[in-house]
DNA sequence: AGGCCGATCCTCT
DNA sequence: GAGGATCGGCCTA
């Protein structure tokens, strides 16, 4: 059983390279700038729509599978009120949820229906919960695609839609599981999943319900870009949009 | 100690 | 649009 000292251990503990050598140039060619730990100290609510555009990248031995998140979730700490009954953090700390109680910027990484992952961006100062899970990529680069396919186990021709429109469709995308990838500082330089910033700029965010919850199905925590290709679901799931300062 | 169920995906009708 | 797969974690007894 992963007990709370496992997950606390997958905590990178080296010290961080120094920023100069993560230029963008030091490792593979891949897009953007590893972003700052100040952006995800914020509310989770207010993150979420601006995490949109971002680059989510998957470092492996064959090179970088780099996707742009096009679709997330917010979910709310125990701290709000009223609070969030369908975030997992909603009743406190456990073995699983831990991560998102610590520090922002780290992956939390969780099972689902006995043979999926999620992954979700812990948010908040250190201290409160709060995390963002990210719903849907769009492949960038040939090598991205390619590799997605691949790990999804369709043919390299498949539509874009279907390589990582989905929680547990990315996860599967890049390779993610909860062994590998929980706890993991996404704003590291050696760290083998990172969010970079290609200075994609997001001026509007579609906003509806969540998905697939039992609790506060109405709350508007859902942010997407605009008629996108990749979002996941049923078309029509687009509600209104609000300006992303 | 046991039962229930999920921030899903895929297949079939 | 509906239903099955599949199991770790959380709740109740």
């Amino acid at each position: 059983m992963e007990q709370a000292a496992k997950v606390a251990h997958k905590r990178p503990r080296k010290k961080p390279d120094p920023p100069s050598k993560d230029d963008g140039r030091s490792r593979a060619h891949v897009p953007g700038r590893l972003m700052a730990r100040s952006f995800f100290e914020r509310h989770t609510d207010y993150v979420a729509p601006r995490l949109l555009g971002k680059l989510l990248v998957r470092w492996t031995d064959d090179g970088p599978i780099v996707g742009r998140i096009v679709e997330v979730e917010a979910y709310l700490g125990p701290h709000n009120s009223p609070p969030d009954p369908a975030a997992h953090s909603h009743r406190g700390p456990t073995p699983r949820n831990l991560v998102i109680f610590g520090p922002a910027g780290h992956s939390y990484v969780y099972a689902i229906y006995g043979k999926y992952f999620c992954m979700n961006v812990t948010c908040e100062p250190e201290g409160q919960a709060g995390c963002i899970l990210v719903r849907a990529l769009e492949p960038v680069g040939n090598f991205s695609t390619a590799q997605m396919a691949k790990n999804r186990g369709l043919r390299s021709d498949a539509h874009v839609r279907q390589l990582a429109s989905g929680p547990s469709r990315l996860c599967l995308a890049l390779g993610l599981t909860r062994a590998a990838h929980n706890g993991i500082d996404l704003l590291d330089p050696a760290s083998s999943l990172q969010l970079r910033d290609d200075g994609f700029a997001t001026t509007e965010a579609g906003v509806t319900p969540r998905i697939g919850i039992k609790h506060a199905v109405d709350w508007p925590l859902r942010f997407v870009l605009p008629g996108h290709a990749c979002l996941s679901g049923p078309r029509g799931l687009v509600g209104k949009c609000v300006f992303v300062g």
